[in-house]
DNA sequence: AAACAGGCCTAAA
DNA sequence: TTTAGGCCTGTT
């Protein structure tokens, strides 16, 4: 076994709402209560109780990677302050107590961009598979605690898979935006420098350039991805929460640079109610 | 059986 | 510029 790194666990902080919400596909819950999934090329494995979070991993490898993902560097004490003084409205304050412990991770872009590609029209069980189906097809194989597992494929993989490789896993018209995602990136597309460099509105333009991604599936990207709290994504729910609680008429513009966050406590309520 | 699932594209007004 | 159908596949 690896080494365990135990951190404190700070308020705001609960890893079975951060990967039950939506916003990631490749975690899943062990029997023993540990959260397990692949990103950015390694295995993670998560669990927590009142006072701590373990993770396997090396405090060096905490600072340099999994701390950012799991987005412990941010103060959800200011950000939650930030969000109710921008939403006037009563349900943000049961969506907040519902969603509280969610954190928006800061998820692969390309791994992110190509996972909503594929949630179009889909359930949830269904986009896990596909994906899944995905990485082991075209994903490099390694493995890690004598166990195999799968990295999420690169854009040069995925375009020499072709739209016949993918469409053979069920990813049905899917597989043609994937393939023009991944001609975007290997033909100099640089999602990292839309979150370095570009705004929001920059971004979602960029990305909308895309065969097969919509305002929806960009501002996802946008949101999980590439560091843009501000990005609003507007699906099936949140447009029921929009007609339900704000009168069928939301300003986006005027919710503040962590609309996004409070878009996914509104997300996890409105679907919590089901 | 028919509608729907965490949208987007295309064609037509 | 906005609005209806259609779309791969699977589930209810």
């Amino acid at each position: 076994m690896s080494d365990i790194l135990e951190i404190k666990r700070p308020p705001h902080f609960d890893l079975d709402k951060i990967f039950d919400c939506g916003q990631s596909f490749r975690f899943e819950k062990g029997e023993d209560g540990v959260w397990e999934g692949v990103a950015y090329g390694r295995v993670l494995r998560a669990s927590q109780d009142e006072e701590h979070v373990y993770l396997n991993c090396t405090k060096d490898e905490y600072e340099k990677l999994w701390r950012r993902y799991l987005c412990l560097d941010a103060d959800y004490d200011v950000i939650n302050a930030d969000i109710k003084e921008h939403f006037r409205y009563g349900v943000i304050d049961d969506a907040m107590k519902a969603g509280d412990g969610i954190r928006i991770l800061r998820q692969e872009p390309w791994e992110t961009l190509c996972s909503f590609i594929i949630s179009q029209n889909n359930n949830i069980p269904r986009i896990k598979s596909l994906i899944s189906a995905v990485c082991a097809s075209y994903g490099e194989k390694f493995t890690y605690d004598g166990k195999t597992y799968y990295a999420f494929p690169t854009p040069e993989a995925m375009l020499s898979a072709g739209e016949e490789g993918l469409k053979a896993l069920k990813t049905g018209f899917r597989a043609g935006y994937l393939i023009s995602a991944a001609e975007h990136c290997v033909n100099g597309l640089d999602l990292c420098r839309i979150r370095d460099e570009y705004t929001y509105d920059e971004g979602l333009k960029e990305l909308c350039g895309i065969k097969g991604v919509g305002p929806k599936v960009a501002s996802c990207t946008l949101l999980f991805a590439l560091d843009k709290t501000g990005a609003f994504p507007v699906d099936v729910w949140i447009k029921k929460t929009i007609d339900k609680y704000f009168g069928g008429h939301l300003d986006i513009s005027s919710l503040g640079d962590y609309a996004g966050i409070a878009q996914q406590y509104l997300f996890y309520y409105e679907r919590s109610l089901r």
